[in-house]
RNA sequence: GUCCCCGUAGCUCAGUCGGAUAGAGCAACAGCCUUCUAAGCUGUGGGUCGCAGGUUCGAAUCCUGCCGGGGACGCCA
């Protein structure tokens, strides 16, 4: 808080006195930290940039913008060092004292409305460590958004009526052989539905792969789906939803929760795709093709956007020839919705199983699940609770979808686009992110067969298809059972080891997800996910316990814990405040700024990273300041202020991360 | 063919829209538990920042061209 307003009022005084001394206007400011600490605080180039432009010694500039002037609160000098930096040293206590009021308060809220759609997982079988990447990303985004004031609205689209769930029905119905009420029986007796139907589904692709002649069951079952025919019909809503169920009892783990679950049968049956087909026509973006090789499709042209220029089919097919409508159609539909762009157009109607439905185009919604953890299904079956959120119409939505995906959300972007929203096109956002794949030895360790080709790679790719790949709940009940055991043998005081191996396992894998840059494919490596030390999400957790445990002895041996705000003012905080303390502060105050960054460059690892570089610096001034046998007071005061400092800071920002905060561990 | 991503220490990765002596973790080695939890701390060794040019006072960072690895471009979703 205190940082940021040094920070704004640095920019803007140095922006006005480059441009009365210098009559040069600079439209930004570089402010950094120094590399060395006695070097100062805060740094800027700024008369580096300059020397160019006023062909004049950098230092001379330098030294011109230092003298004489006006310096913020809690900053104490300007110097010029080095080639001709601008090095500005803070008032140490004063600072301190400041900052410690207001460490971690969220900013002024914008109340931008946002949609943030993440997880997505095909509702066929159970959630893989790719999932939990996304799901992570997502919901620390969500997180972040919502504490820099934003008003987050998170959906996990359902695609409810796809060929992947098509499979799984054909695979009960025709290898199974298992009735309605047969499946109905093992959903509610197996207490993890999910795994079965991941072992069911590669065996279902295997079986089309040895008899080609199968196919035809997929056509007739997704056909029936389709037309919401008897059973079997029936059957991929109970499949879905049983899935659905495991996949959020999954996220919920971890922490992870929504708001709404969008689904494509609504969409569909909603005729979400009619309207914004009209849109589409009504600007041009698609057109009919008469004839070549597209004939009888609707298309968007793509060859004239430079973006799509040179690939092998820029045209994009929205509607087949047959009629029916692509995915990338019915994204585009989803997306216009999101951005509320849906409506408003001329009155439209459809006749379906006898009710009308009519714009303005929305979904009736119910709840699929009740409190604490209350979340929204769309509907279109007329069941729909008036007393639901208003869900929608965002100004901006940020979709986590894998970078394999980049191409299908440019189209979408530039259909919105071309209905002539250039605006709600660049608040389009895709979040991408590399995929996770597996580590030749984990592949093998998985029964993959491995080929020596294969074997000499970095990684290879999961396959749902094949059922290869490290199932979400695996990994997770290993990571508790691994956190446990370490619990049990390293925790000083008797606690509930299960429970807080619980809460370890969450960080160890969040913090996991989150350490890599998003354009990183992670090769994933069992041991190394399982890695309680150093750089990993443990080691915040138990940095954190440390502090807490140092108030809480203090509490125990009769020691006023408690810091008054007021007393803050009365310590010497200038005198006694050492290199190693003035860092931690020094760093807390950082943080905010780092979530901003992280927030606008889609890259949370910038908030691992901080946590880190501040958890070693309390855990070495830990080791050099003991405070509980200071005899000195204020010594002790001063040393108790900077471990609250950090205490407030870590609480915090774990709580952005996902990451609970352990009593013991 | 076109486009996107990656290439930094033995391994896994950071590196602030160009800035001061390129940093962590792991692994290796040497130390530290009568003192707030050793899931920790201190120290040592380890680098042609893929290669070659260019721009610049200044390049791991920007531009061009290569090399190596991965991905995308379907009337699938």
């Amino acid at each position: 808080m205190i940082l940021e307003q040094i920070t704004e009022q640095l920019t803007e005084t140095l922006k006005s006195r480059v441009l009365v001394l210098f009559g040069h206007p600079v439209d930004r400011v570089v402010l950094q930290s120094p590399p060395k600490l006695n070097m100062g605080d805060l740094a800027t180039p700024v008369a580096l940039e300059l020397a160019k432009v006023l062909k004049r010694k950098p230092r001379e500039i330098a030294e011109q913008l230092a003298n004489g002037m006006t310096l913020p609160i809690f900053v104490a000098s300007v110097s010029v060092e080095g080639a001709g930096y601008l090095n500005f040293r803070f008032d140490r206590g004063g600072f301190t004292a400041q900052h410690f009021r207001t460490v971690m308060a969220s900013p002024r809220p914008s109340g931008e409305r946002v949609i943030v759609e993440h997880t997505n997982i095909n509702p066929n079988k159970a959630a893989h460590i790719g999932h939990l990447r996304n799901a992570v990303l997502g919901d620390t985004y969500v997180r972040c958004c919502k504490w820099l004031g934003e008003h987050v609205e998170t959906q996990n689209y359902i695609d409810d009526t796809g060929v992947q769930v098509a499979d799984v029905v054909v695979a009960f119905e025709y290898l199974d052989k298992k009735s309605l009420a047969e499946v109905r029986e093992l959903i509610e007796t197996h207490p993890r539905f999910d795994y079965y139907c991941w072992d069911l589904y590669s065996k279902m692709a295997q079986y089309y792969a040895d008899h080609p002649e199968s196919q035809e069951w997929r056509k007739e079952t997704l056909h029936r789906i389709e037309k919401q025919e008897g059973d079997t019909a029936k059957l991929a809503v109970l499949i879905a939803r049983a899935i659905v169920r495991r996949h959020l009892v999954t996220m919920l783990r971890l922490g992870i929760t929504y708001d709404l679950l969008p689904k494509e049968s609504d969409i569909i049956h909603l005729h979400f795709w009619d309207r914004a087909f009209e849109l589409l026509k009504e600007s041009g973006a698609v057109i009919y093709e008469k004839e070549g090789k597209h004939k009888g499709c609707w298309v968007m042209k793509l060859d004239e956007s430079e973006e799509f220029t040179g690939m092998n089919e820029p045209d994009k097919i929205l509607v087949r020839s047959n009629g029916t409508v692509t995915y990338t159609g019915k994204d585009i539909a989803y997306q216009l919705w999101k951005l509320g762009m849906l409506d408003g157009g001329r009155p439209v109607r459809h006749s379906e199983g006898g009710r009308d439905v009519r714009p303005p185009f929305d979904f009736e919604y119910r709840k699929f699940r009740p409190a604490p953890y209350e979340v929204w299904e769309t509907t279109h079956e007329g069941d729909g609770d008036p007393s639901a959120p208003k869900f929608g119409g965002a100004s901006r939505v940020v979709n986590v979808i894998d970078s394999r995906q980049a191409y299908l959300q440019k189209v979408v972007k530039e259909g919105v686009r071309q209905v002539g929203h250039e605006k709600a096109a660049e608040s389009s956002i895709h979040f991408a992110y590399e995929m996770v794949a597996l580590t030749p030895v984990t592949a093998k360790a998985l029964g993959m067969e491995i080929s020596d080709e294969d074997a000499t790679r970095a990684y290879v790719e999961m396959s749902g298809r094949k059922g290869f790949g490290v199932k979400a709940d695996d990994l997770l009940d290993e990571l508790e059972r691994k956190a446990s055991e370490a619990v049990e043998a390293n925790a000083s005081e008797a606690g509930d080891a299960k429970e807080i191996g619980r809460q370890v396992a969450i960080a160890a894998l969040r913090y996991f997800m989150l350490r890599y840059g998003r354009n990183k494919v992670i090769a994933f490596d069992l041991d190394e996910a399982l890695r309680f030390e150093g750089d990993s999400g443990p080691y915040l957790q138990y940095s954190t316990v440390r502090v807490q445990n140092i108030f809480r002895k203090m509490a125990e041996r009769g020691v006023d814990p408690r810091i008054e705000e007021r007393a803050v003012d009365d310590l010497t905080l200038n005198q006694g405040l050492t290199d190693e303390m003035w860092e931690l502060v020094r760093l807390s105050a950082d943080l905010p700024s780092s979530i901003r960054r992280a927030v606008d460059s889609l890259e949370l690892s910038v908030v691992t990273q901080a946590l880190l570089d501040l958890a070693q610096k309390f855990n070495s001034f830990y080791h050099k300041y003991p405070i509980l046998n200071e005899k000195d007071a204020a010594e002790r005061q001063r040393r108790a202020v900077c471990a609250e400092v950090f205490r407030r800071t870590m609480v915090g920002a774990l709580e952005l991360l996902g990451i609970p905060v352990p009593e013991r561990m």
